[in-house]
RNA sequence: GGACGCGUAGCUCAGUUGGUUAGAGCACUACCUUGACAUGGUAGGGGUCACAGGUUCGAGUCCUGUCGCGUCCACCA
């Protein structure tokens, strides 16, 4: 007796008890094994902050699914798991945590707090790991990393010192982006972008010495507190008169040079922009051409400062209205006029940055461009879908430097002490020591008044290295001699810069090779309106609250069948719907043909049986089926066509294997070959749909009875296509037989004859293959059909009796006293109308010269041939018409 | 300002290298407790493939332009 399964297939009851297996056999685990191919995929690391969004849930759903297929395949497939300690986003969770206890960082100073972080990091930094568990992820999770590891924390070092060493790393004074509310300088991609709704402001500056004025136009008027020119473009006619004199300052009354510099626009504002060397990247270097002193108004949390008189204290917005306030009083406010403009926010926080003049370290980028943009131009690298090959060229081709320095304290402290007698002498340009320890003296002079520099490295400057560091470079390891290059990285197209970007140059110049072979650019998730998931709008649809509700598989295989390569995913909870049903039809499916299997008879060798077993035309086809279905398979998950793989499954199980397989089988469920080819197409399909739905699959397997099955579906082979048994025509005598099937019931249903009621069926046909093949087939071709007699064969079409034509079959149902005859001629003009539309549509093309002539030869044989057929249905149904009259 | 993506059934979306008069899921209509499944079955209705040109024997598919929606990049203050 077999084992039964529950009436519906319950997720919650299997899936943990699957996933701790798995995990205790220790199935997740790979090895470098010279005997099998590798295979592996770095996870783009979670924050630790983290917690599981849909996000998440479809990358690493796709990762799973190309992890497990390839492990199935025979590869040593290893999925590097691990964690970001995410430097600013940690640092505010923490902060925000202990102001809640009214405690400020700068209270604990720097060590404690760090300790608070590493708490809190042993509290909630896995979070996110175990929500990955749930989603069934098969990670080698014994190899987990963070990016605080000792051990990566060691190669962020030597990557710093190397770098220094060979001059790309520098220190330097630059117009960065600065979150004042962070605190911290940000790297170009943590500015982004947003339209906001501005307003320009026109001011008049006095000329010193005349009644005049020059009149500019800001955004931002509070800078000019720090404003130390004003600049022309030497074109421009209207300021000619102004070159050479002095312009007054108001409110500091500081005297301001004219420059003339082409970087000014003409059209813009007034044509005169105020210099504000200190405060926007434009003005910073005309103050570096024009010798201009570059003074910064703003302390770090965006008040001004000291320089500001009695504007210091103030914040950088309440100062903009008090400035301008104060201009009108003094006649000096022109006017203001709306003025959308783009501005940079932090990505943690949303804070508008403030372009801001300060010393930070930076990377030199464009060395390390080069051999990432050859990577990709030879072909070493693929993106999928390919577009995305541009965006990264584009942006490596323009490459800027890449600011590395963060004023927080929890990430990897920089690598660099100052010799505090060095820097008094040099005034402050020398006494710059990088070493991975804090060294004894100055080795220049000897001196023990050394400190560390403050500041930690971007977080993604630990990412960037990902690829190898995992695998325990800089040690030459085993393991990244055997996995590195990784195959796939599997990431969101928000973070091609942040991320993929800088790994191909990390990987170029360390590793001295690619990181990773080909780049799957998944979409976005986003809500039904098509905005993006976020906490804050509060559209979320929460993945486990989905694994709750439907089941992990149901939520794995939802959102990897409606997301099309590299679109954007648009979300509905009732979307989860199409994988819980399809789950509950597979769990339904199995228990059907558990029910009724017979151990002793399925116990055989497939090839073996059948090469003398006697099969009908329905065993041939669900045979042909699947392996096409397997090949199929297999080719879109090596395109990372995933939606095409799971819709082809779907479409394979549900409406070819039960609804036809499945319903023809029941009358022969005791033969033989009838138990092997439902039990062989049953365990070959679950492995197919395995990596899919892992735990449904594995449920089912544990309960199939066989004894040599692997002891997990997970380590069982990928099937193997039996290329012998895909059969074109084997496929298309099935088509007719079901579409002959469907004929009948679709005049049954037209004629509303009652679900009970059998009818008498004639097949008119000449063709002699047809006619045998649906003798042959008569059982279940009357089952299906519900037809009481069938008669196959050269017939007239009797009295009374509504007829269809398909192909060359005409297909008569005698129904005598049943036909209402208006309707019957209605139905027949309506499909006269179709047929005689086409074959005029037909006839049109093959009267064509260009067509006949240049159109391959198989395409106008087939379009004679269907002309032919059309005819002859035609001919039919216009007999029927004239005989209903 | 630049780049990219998308406009196909009421809704959400597929549609491989151009080739019989376009598909799915959901929703809708009618019927069905048929020996796994109502999270099911059978049948059905529903589309000028955004618009306008062009290339071609042939265009949902390729090219150009227009309109609409979306995303990314960008130092006009």
């Amino acid at each position: 007796m077999m084992k039964e399964l529950a009436k519906a297939y319950n997720p919650h009851e299997v899936e943990d008890r699957i996933y701790k297996t798995w995990e205790e056999k220790g199935y997740f685990r790979a090895k470098p094994n010279p005997g099998k191919k590798p295979y592996s995929i770095v996870i783009p690391p979670p924050n630790i902050t983290g917690i599981l969004h849909m996000g998440h849930a479809l990358n690493d759903t796709i990762q799973d699914i190309l992890i497990r297929f390839k492990r199935m395949q025979g590869y040593e497939a290893e999925w590097m798991p691990g964690t970001d300690h995410a430097g600013i986003a940690t640092q505010n969770v923490v902060e925000r945590k202990l102001a809640k206890n009214g405690i400020k960082r700068q209270d604990l100073g720097r060590d404690k707090f760090i300790s608070e972080v590493w708490k809190w990091r042993e509290e909630y930094g896995s979070t996110i790991i175990k929500q990955l568990k749930k989603l069934g992820c098969s990670c080698d999770w014994d190899r987990m990393r963070f990016t605080m590891d000792e051990g990566l924390s060691d190669a962020v070092l030597d990557v710093f010192i190397k770098l220094y060493e060979k001059g790309l790393i520098y220190r330097g004074n630059y117009i960065i982006n600065w979150c004042p509310r962070c605190q911290t300088a940000l790297s170009d991609e943590e500015s982004q972008h947003k339209d906001v709704e501005g307003m320009l402001y026109y001011i008049k500056y006095p000329i010193k010495g005349e009644d005049g004025h020059v009149i500019v136009a800001t955004t931002r008027p509070e800078t000019m507190l720090g404003d130390t020119a004003i600049a022309i473009n030497p074109k421009d006619k209207r300021y000619k008169a102004l070159k050479g004199k002095t312009i007054i300052l108001p409110l500091l009354d500081r005297e301001l040079k004219v420059v003339m510099d082409p970087l000014v626009d003409l059209k813009f504002g007034t044509g005169a922009l105020k210099v504000t060397p200190a405060h926007d990247p434009v003005d910073f270097e005309l103050g570096l051409k024009y010798g201009l002193e570059q003074i910064n108004i703003m302390n770090g949390d965006a008040t001004i400062n000291s320089i500001g008189g009695e504007y210091e204290g103030m914040d950088r917005l309440e100062a903009r209205e008090a400035i301008i306030e104060d201009l009108k009083e003094r006649g000096l406010f022109v006017k203001s006029e709306a003025h959308r403009h783009a501005v940079g926010h932090c990505y943690r926080c949303h804070t508008m940055i403030e372009p801001r003049l300060s010393p930070q370290w930076f990377v030199k980028m464009k060395p390390l461009a080069k051999p990432a943009i050859e990577a990709v131009n030879k072909g070493k690298i693929k993106f999928y879908p390919s577009r995305w090959t541009k965006v990264y060229l584009d942006w490596m081709n323009n490459i800027r430097d890449w600011c590395i320095s963060r004023q927080i304290w929890w990430g990897h402290r920089i690598p660099v002490y100052y010799c505090k007698s060095c820097q008094q002498k040099t005034e402050g340009v020398g006494g710059i020591i990088v070493a991975k320890v804090k060294p004894e003296k100055c080795p220049e002079c000897g001196g023990t008044n050394i400190e560390q520099d403050p500041d930690v490295l971007d977080t993604w400057f630990s990412s960037w290295l990902w690829p190898f560091t995992t695998f325990g470079w800089p040690k030459e390891t085993p393991e990244l001699k055997y996995f590195y290059p990784t195959c796939s990285l599997v990431t969101a197209q928000e973070i091609i810069f942040f991320w993929v970007a800088r790994m191909i140059m990390a990987g170029c110049e360390f590793m001295g090779g690619i990181p990773f072979k080909n780049v799957y650019i998944h979409g976005t998730v986003r809500d039904i309106t098509g905005t993006k998931m976020s906490k804050s709008l509060g559209n979320v649809i929460d993945p486990l609250d989905m694994i709750e509700k439907y089941g992990t598989d149901a939520l794995r295989f939802s959102i990897v069948s409606i997301t099309a390569q590299g679109q954007d995913v648009f979300l509905s909870e009732s979307k989860f719907e199409l994988g819980r049903n399809f789950a509950n039809k597979v769990w339904n499916a199995s228990r059907f043909i558990l029910m009724n299997l017979k151990t002793e008879d399925i116990n055989v060798d497939l090839c073996v049986y059948f090469k003398d077993a006697d099969l009908t035309l329905p065993d041939r086809w669900i045979l042909s089926r699947l392996y096409s279905t397997l090949s199929h398979i297999g080719d879109c998950l090596d395109e990372y066509k995933f939606n095409e793989a799971a819709n082809s499954i779907y479409e394979f199980l549900w409406h070819e294997f039960c609804d036809w397989y499945i319903e023809i089988a029941k009358s022969r469920m005791s033969e033989k070959t009838t138990q092997i080819i439902l039990y062989k197409v049953l365990e070959k399909s679950l492995r197919m749909l395995h990596p899919f739905m892992p735990f449904i699959t594995e449920e089912i397997w544990q309960k199939l009875p066989h004894a040599s099955l692997d002891e997990s579906i997970m380590i069982a082979s990928w099937p193997h296509i039996q290329k012998p048994m895909m059969s074109k025509e084997t496929e298309s005598l099935m088509g007719e037989l079901i579409e002959l099937i469907a004929a009948v019931r679709n005049m049954r249903s037209v004629w509303n004859i009652e679900p009970q009621g059998a009818v008498d069926v004639i097949v008119n046909t000449h063709d002699k293959k047809d006619a045998r093949v649906i003798s042959e087939n008569e059982e279940f071709i009357k089952r299906m059909a519900r037809i009481s007699d069938l008669k196959v064969g050269v017939f007239s079409k009797p009295k009374n009796a509504a007829v269809t034509v398909i192909g060359s079959l005409e297909i008569y149902v005698p129904l005598e006293g049943l036909i209402d005859f208006k309707k019957e001629k209605a139905r027949l003009e309506k499909e006269l109308t179709r047929i005689d539309g086409e074959i005029k549509s037909i006839a049109a093309r093959l009267k064509n010269k260009g067509f006949t002539d240049k159109a391959p030869k198989d395409v106008v044989d087939g379009q004679k041939r269907h002309k032919d057929e059309l005819e002859v249905q035609i001919e039919k149904i216009r007999d029927n018409i004239r005989e209903v009259e």
